[in-house]
DNA sequence: GCAAAATTCTTTAGTCTATAAAAATTTGCA
DNA sequence: TGCAAATTTTTATAGACTAAAGAATTTTGC
C-alpha cells in the first residue's frame, strides 16, 4: 500500500463518493440515487464513479458493505452460544437479518444488489458480494459448531457443509422477503420454519 | 376471451414480438436483442413492446416460459417414478434443469430473467415467474410423493414442505451455475449433493 | 528544481432501457 | 356514414453505461 499522494486522493474520492450516496438515500431513498447527483456532490466526474465502482449497484453495495459491520456484531452478540436447536438458531440467525435489513437500508437498495449479484459483470461486484455473504454464513457456521459441541445436534456430516446448506435455506427467504413489498418477518420466519421441519423430519432410509 | 378484430391483433403483435426476439437471439445471443430491434422486425413501435411486456426482461421471460413447456415434459418424462431416494431425486431433477437450460436458451437470458425476478417492479413479471416456478416445484413434489409412497422415505411432515424445501434448495444451486461463468453442471451436482447429504445426516434431539 | 513520462480524471459523444404526454390512427358501434 | 373509445405511434426526456480523446497532475529520472 503505497502513501504517495495519488493513493490518499483515490481514498478520498472513494471516501466522498460513498458519503454523497449515502446523503442522497437519507434524503429519500434510492430513487433520489443517480450517479450525477453523487458525482456532483462528491465533486468528481459521473465517469470516475463508474471507474471506482463499476455499477450503480457496485455503489449501492458499497453502502450494504457498511451496514454489514454492525450487521455481524449484532449477529454474533445476539446470538452467542444461546441456542437449543438447528431450527432455533436459523429463525434467530434470519430474524436479526430482516430486522437490520429494515432498520439500515431498505428493501429497495436490497433488490437492486441482489439482482446485481446474478447479472452484474463486474468482478469486483460478485467478489465483494461473495466475501460478504462468506461473512455471515460463518457466523451461522460457528453457531452450529457450538451446537454440534454441546451435544444438542448429531451430525454425520462437515459442520461446515451443514451451516453453509442451512444458510442457504435461510437466503432464500430472505431474497423471497426482499423481492415482495408485502412478506413481514414474521412471514419469513414462518416459511423458514416450515421448511427446516420439513426437510429434518424426513428420513431417507 | 373476445374474438373481435382487436384481440385478434393483440395475440399476433404479442407473437411477432416474441419470434422476433426469438430470431434475434438465434443469430447471435443476447446482445443482439434490443427493443428497437424487436421492434423494427415485429412491425410495431418500441412503446409498444413495453406496453405488451412491461420491461425487457419481461420479453426474455416470455421467452423462457416459451422453452419451459419442453422443460416440463422432459423432467416428467426422465424423473416419473424412477429414483430410489430423495438425494438422486433432487440430483436428477437438478440436473435436466441444467441441461435444459444450456441446451435452450443460454446463461445470460436466464441471468437477466432471474435478477428481474428479483428487481423488476412490473406486476405481470413476478405473476409469470412464479407461475413457472411453481409448474416446476409440483413436478418435484409428486415426485417426493411418491417416493412416500413407495416406503422409499420415512416423513413426519408434509410432503409439500419437503418438496418445495428442497426445490428451493435445488434452485440456490442453479441460480449459482447462472450467475458463474465457470460452474458446470457436474459442480452443481456435488454442491447439492453436500447439501442434501448435510441436512439429512443432521439429527436434531 | 525541472522536464519528460506515466497515470488519472474529465469531456464529449453516443447507445440503450424506460417513461410520460400528446398526436394520429384504428376499431366498434349507432 | 360518422362519432366515441381504445390503442398505437410520435416525440421528448431522464438516466445507466461505454469508448475515446484530450486535459490535468503526480511521478520519476536527471
Amino acid at each position: 500500500m503505497g502513501v504517495g499522494l495519488r493513493e490518499r486522493q483515490k481514498e478520498d474520492r472513494r471516501a466522498r463518493i460513498i458519503a454523497a450516496a449515502q446523503g442522497l438515500f437519507a434524503q429519500s431513498g434510492l430513487e433520489n440515487i443517480t450517479i450525477e447527483a453523487i458525482a456532483e456532490i462528491a465533486g468528481v466526474s459521473s465517469v470516475t464513479v463508474y471507474n471506482y465502482y463499476g455499477t450503480k449497484s457496485g455503489v449501492l453495495l458499497a453502502l450494504v458493505a457498511e451496514s454489514d459491520r454492525k450487521l455481524l456484531e449484532t449477529l454474533v452478540h445476539t446470538l452467542s452460544g444461546k441456542s437449543t436447536s438447528l431450527v432455533d438458531l436459523v429463525l434467530g440467525f434470519a430474524g436479526v437479518i430482516c430486522d437490520h435489513t429494515l432498520t439500515h437500508l431498505d428493501k429497495a437498495i436490497w433488490r437492486q444488489v441482489i439482482a446485481a449479484s446474478v447479472s452484474d459483470s463486474d468482478p469486483r461486484f460478485g467478489k465483494l458480494y461473495r466475501e460478504l455473504d462468506d461473512r455471515l454464513a460463518r457466523v451461522l457456521i460457528a453457531e452450529v459448531r457450538g451446537l454440534i459441541q454441546n451435544g444438542k445436534v448429531t451430525v454425520t456430516t462437515d459442520p461446515v457443509d451443514l451451516g453453509r446448506a442451512l444458510f442457504n435455506v435461510q437466503n432464500t427467504r430472505f431474497v423471497e422477503f426482499i423481492s415482495s413489498a408485502t412478506l413481514t418477518k414474521t412471514d419469513v420466519l414462518h416459511l423458514l420454519r416450515r421448511d427446516l421441519t420439513a426437510m429434518f423430519g424426513a428420513l431417507p432410509r
